[in-house]
DNA sequence: TACAAAAGAATTTTT
DNA sequence: TTCTTTTGTA
């Protein structure tokens, strides 16, 4: 046995390195180098036990992380071994299962992977097609219905014999025209990828029996967020050898609402007979104060293993908690700290992340880092594989790569504009079912229809005229930077852009050459696996499978912002958790629900976690979200932390903070708010109490409720007719008095504006008499 | 059929 | 508020 894998390890970590054989499940505690430990076993099993590279799989939960894994794994016994290692995600090992085999299924192997949007589309026509009202059964609750079925393995089939009630009965016969319409165009959505491996292994016993002999070791990270199709699946393939390592951590488990199924981790010394475990609770990341924090507003959870996370790095900077009068009063504490700490702590800007619940929240402090010029990465938002121009240079790619592609045809076939409008299309579509064709092969025939115009069947046919000569362009074997640019140039996609110049279509061709070197470093990298069909599909997978985080690159010495469940696996020298408010974090639906609020605070667990030396919590009087006015309590998950970790010194200098915004009419109504401040709380043990039960949670707006005397009489009593005199608009006429107190919005008519919605207590306006 | 205007919806998290 | 979808008109 080599020690030098084991250098520097303690001995749980050690322990879980060279227990090779048999089940082993590894309980790591955040930040307690569990990745250290999962790179280290694979280069264990390698270099000191011989085993050879392709026969053991690592599972991780985004792309990135098997990037990073492989590049560990390359580090400690070189780039060749480790390239034969399986690393990757569930989905894209799924994809490469099925890419060899998927034809056993009826399924042509260069199939089509959906995305989100693509799903949604397709439901909602389906459910448009069988009259159903949309208005009643929300699109949302019968794409997630689909979802829990395929998690569950349930087919079309065994879903309509369940389903009792009208909505089981729509979401069964939608369930089933989407299976036949995916089959059709030969598709797959993402849970398909996990549901057909399954029936692939469980139907064909000689790739059952494949897979089962080449994965001598299987290892699973995060696997408190498998759901019961992964799992099963994991059974399936650990059959063999039955050397399977999982590494989870309960605490973390933060998908639920994707069909994570806890229990599954819970579960695993029962599943897997003689199982041995491990649990690695030192960490090596977090200062005490930290950990002292994350384990208490942890233990308020229900049923949880306890466990006991410690460090032997210092116990640090308290954790300082810091409320605002607005959201945006909170953005400009936040970087005022940070532009601080770079000029006076010698940070970089790399070293902090503003970690928020919703993707909402991060506009407002977008805004405020351009205003202040601090550089930042935004994680997620929006994407840009999301952008129309690219989903729509996609659905030509994937058209190409497969004809029987209705979703991309419908997306592209009046796109640019081709006089092809809906009621062709309705025609065509008709058509092509009548046939059983997808609907290119029938736009290629369109002269057989009877109900089209001739105009109409001839632009059909020039479009399917088109894809046809695309498509033989593949049969070349152009690299895809070429093909790229025969689909800009064929299609007068490009074209259409620059005949009218504005500025979004300039956007818009700036976007499409970003995407050119998408596809040039596709070219560049590109190596075929033994798995694979064309290089074509090869892309389109490795695009439907990316993630924005996969993108993030950590050399740009940027501040870094993302959603908590984004943040997962990272770590940062300074975190920012922010918006810690009640009904944004716990979320207003989990607050309702102890399983969901359970699931809010292991996310707030994890947000916690990711701080390496010192963590912010932040929130909000008032916050404008969705375009309302929020007053929110601040978080229980602050309640949750002893004060005597926590930095309390900014609370009480709110007043002088808020001084300098003396000169809103907003001022006055501050001071009666002091005396509900976090100091005033701890002083009304009743209304804010630990114990997370017995708490009021509806009323919110009490805390700071102004007295409307507070408030001078000219902006609290309006009236309709009032007359107006705006700072920059002049004056105008109170057409209608909205909402009470502080909510207070007027619509007030100017002459040089027409109508506008003020907040009576924000807008710069006086009564004029 | 195509575009502009108006209305309406949706706001949790993502492989 | 912002994005998407629907509606109405040329």
């Amino acid at each position: 046995m080599s020690q030098e894998m084991l250098r520097g390890m303690n001995p749980q970590q050690a322990e879980a390195v060279t227990t090779t054989e048999g089940p082993l499940l590894i309980m790591a505690g955040a930040g307690s180098g569990k990745t250290r430990v999962l790179t280290h076993r694979v280069a264990h099993l390698i270099k000191d036990k011989n085993v050879a590279p392709w026969r053991i799989l690592a599972i991780t939960f985004t792309n990135k992380a098997a990037r990073e894994m492989k590049e560990r794994i390359a580090d400690l016994i070189g780039a060749e071994d480790a390239d034969r290692v399986w690393v990757s995600t569930f989905h894209a090992m799924a994809v490469r299962i099925l890419r060899r085999d998927i034809d056993k299924l009826g399924y042509k192997r260069d199939f089509t992977i959906i995305d989100a949007g693509t799903q949604r589309t397709l439901v909602k026509r389906i459910l448009k097609d069988q009259n159903v009202d949309i208005e009643k059964f929300d699109l949302r609750s019968v794409l997630s219905a689909i979802s829990n079925a395929k998690n569950a393995m349930e087919t079309p089939v065994d879903y309509a014999k369940t389903a009792n009630d009208l909505f089981g009965k729509i979401v069964a016969k939608a369930y089933a025209a989407y299976q036949k319409q995916l089959g059709l165009s030969q598709s797959v959505d993402f849970d398909d990828l996990i549901m057909l491996t399954i029936e692939l292994l469980e139907q064909e016993p000689e790739v059952l029996q494949y897979y089962q002999d080449k994965f001598q070791y299987i290892h699973v990270d995060e696997y408190q967020d498998t759901n019961d199709a992964q799992y099963r699946l994991i059974q399936l393939l650990a059959d063999g050898w039955k050397n399977l390592a999982v590494v989870g951590d309960s605490d973390q488990s933060i998908y639920g609402w994707r069909g994570a199924n806890l229990e599954i981790i819970l579960n695993f010394e029962k599943d897997y007979v003689g199982a041995k475990k491990v649990l690695l609770e030192q960490n090596y990341r977090s200062t005490q104060t930290i950990l002292n924090a994350a384990n208490e507003v942890i233990a308020n959870n229900n049923g949880r293993i306890t466990k006991n996370l410690w460090t032997e790095n210092g116990d640090g900077e308290k954790i300082t908690y810091h409320r605002s009068n607005s959201d945006r009063d909170e953005a400009v504490y936040i970087l005022g700290e940070i532009a601080n700490q770079v000029k006076n702590e010698k940070r970089q800007y790399r070293d902090f992340a503003i970690l928020y619940r919703t993707n909402a929240q991060s506009r407002g402090i977008e805004e405020a880092l351009v205003k202040a010029n601090i550089p930042y990465t935004m994680v997620g938002g929006s994407k840009f594989y999301d952008r129309k121009e690219i989903r729509d240079i996609l659905a030509y790619f994937s058209l190409l790569t497969n004809p029987a592609d209705d979703e991309s045809f419908l997306r592209v076939v009046n796109e640019p504009k081709r006089g092809l409008g809906d009621t062709s299309i309705i025609k065509l579509r008709a058509f092509a079912s009548e046939h059983n064709w997808p609907l290119l092969e029938a736009a290629a025939n369109a002269n057989l229809m009877n109900d089209l115009q001739s105009r109409a069947q001839n632009k059909f046919m020039d479009f399917a005229a088109l894809m046809q000569n695309l498509i033989q362009q593949e049969q070349f074997d152009v690299s895809i930077t070429d093909l790229a640019r025969v689909i800009y140039k064929e299609t007068n996609y490009v074209e259409t852009l620059k005949a009218s110049p504005t500025p979004e279509n300039e956007n818009r061709l700036e976007n499409l050459d970003e995407f050119l070197t998408v596809t040039e470093q596709f070219d560049k990298n590109y190596v075929p696996d033994e798995e694979s069909v064309s290089k074509y599909v090869d892309f389109m997978s490795e695009l439907a499978l990316v993630s924005d985080i996969d993108n993030v690159d950590e050399d740009d010495n940027n501040v870094t912002l993302m959603t908590l469940h984004a943040a997962k696996g990272l770590e940062f020298p300074v975190v920012f958790l922010v918006g810690m408010e009640e009904s944004i974090f716990p979320s207003f639906r989990a607050i309702i629900d102890p399983k969901q609020l359970d699931e809010e605070r292991r996310l707030a667990y994890v947000g916690i976690t990711r701080a390496k030396e010192k963590l912010y919590l932040t929130n909000a009087y008032t916050r404008m979200l969705y375009g309302k006015m929020n007053n929110n309590m601040p978080s229980r998950f602050i309640d949750e932390i002893s004060p005597k970790y926590l930095d309390l010194s900014t609370v009480g200098q709110l007043d002088s903070y808020r001084a300098r915004e003396a000169s809103l009419p907003f001022a006055q109504r501050t001071q009666s708010v002091t005396g509900t401040t976090f100091q005033g709380r701890q002083a009304q043990p009743n209304q804010r109490t630990n114990s997370s039960t017995s708490r009021n949670l509806t009323s919110t707006r009490q805390v700071h409720q102004a007295p409307n005397n507070t408030t001078s009489d000219e902006q609290s009593n309006w009236a309709v007719g009032d007359l107006v005199s705006h700072k920059k608009w002049g004056t105008g006429t109170v057409v209608k008095v909205n909402g009470l107190g502080e909510d207070m919005e007027l619509d007030v008519a100017f002459a040089s504006q027409g109508i506008k919605r003020l907040l009576a207590a924000f807008a710069p306006i006086k009564k004029q008499s």
